[in-house]
DNA sequence: CGGCTTTGACCGGCGC
DNA sequence: GCGCCGGTCAAAGCCG
């Protein structure tokens, strides 16, 4: 009974960063339509080195903003970005250890490893092991403000189950998976997963944002959120349910809403 | 022996 | 055009 309290617990606090996500995600979607509407070809890349340095213990980050899925908008048509979804982690790990693994669940191989010029630190690239077929590659870096923290990020999607699932869901540290992005376990002895973030999202709006999920527009998304999200891959069916149900819980006496 | 990691080479994009 | 830089390749080595 207690451990479904915390189980409970978890899936709430999981569920607000989840509905944090999505409405930055929302939001700076809708910034950069309006962005590229006014400034067509006013686009660079870059920020993805102020990414890791940012604010990891706020889980988001002010920086976010112009990386990743929006970073060379300009030049690629949009679908390739929601394709290519990316998804930012950070993961507190020891800070001895320095194999860069971050267990997921799923089964990565690493084809290559890199010192770049933003972070003393070197950045380990993997691909999904079910690669040709699965598409996913992620990419994993200490934070260069905390040794500690290791920031993967994941792009693109898992077509294929996931290999491990069960023992990673039934580890001692039990993170639930939501939405299309893979679990978020730290390696070997190290705590749970800190925090993750969606790139590009404003800090301000981000801690702001929190106390919006109430306006009805946000629930539709994040309840589409969660049907995409179950669509897209029924393995997290169990673990989805148990957050919307978490968030019903949280909601009804609240608002009266769902 | 097969699969994975390591690591230097290579490639393409971008700025100057 | 050149150099820098991030990302990828692939040969060699390692390990179970």
């Amino acid at each position: 009974m207690e451990e479904l309290k915390r189980v409970n617990e978890e899936n709430r606090k999981l569920t607000e960063l989840l509905t944090v996500i999505c409405e930055n995600y929302n939001e700076l979607k809708k910034q950069l339509t309006e962005y590229t509407s006014k400034n067509p070809a006013s686009k660079k890349r870059k920020a993805e080195s102020s990414i890791n340095n940012g604010s990891i213990n706020h889980g988001t980050n002010s920086h976010d903003d112009s990386s990743s899925s929006d970073e060379d908008s300009s030049k690629k048509p949009r679908e390739e970005h929601i394709k290519a979804q990316t998804s930012r982690f950070y993961v507190r790990a020891a800070a001895s250890d320095t194999s860069l693994i971050v267990k997921d669940g799923y089964q990565w191989r690493k084809y290559g490893q890199k010192v770049t010029r933003d972070n003393p630190s070197p950045r380990a690239y993997f691909k999904c092991s079910f690669a040709p077929t699965c598409p996913v590659k992620k990419k994993v870096q200490r934070s260069i403000d905390d040794q500690s923290i290791l920031v993967a990020t994941y792009e693109g999607e898992h077509n294929h189950l996931q290999p491990s699932k069960i023992e990673a869901a039934s580890g001692s540290n039990c993170c639930v998976t939501l939405g299309k992005t893979p679990t978020s376990v730290s390696s070997s002895g190290a705590t749970a997963a800190l925090d993750r973030t969606k790139p590009k999202q404003n800090a301000d709006n981000a801690r702001n944002s929190i106390r919006k999920i109430d306006s009805p527009e946000f629930q539709r998304y994040f309840v589409e959120q969660m049907a995409s999200s179950l669509t897209k891959d029924p393995n997290f069916t169990a673990s989805i349910a148990a957050a919307i149900s978490g968030k019903f819980l949280q909601k009804n006496p609240e608002t009266g809403k769902w």
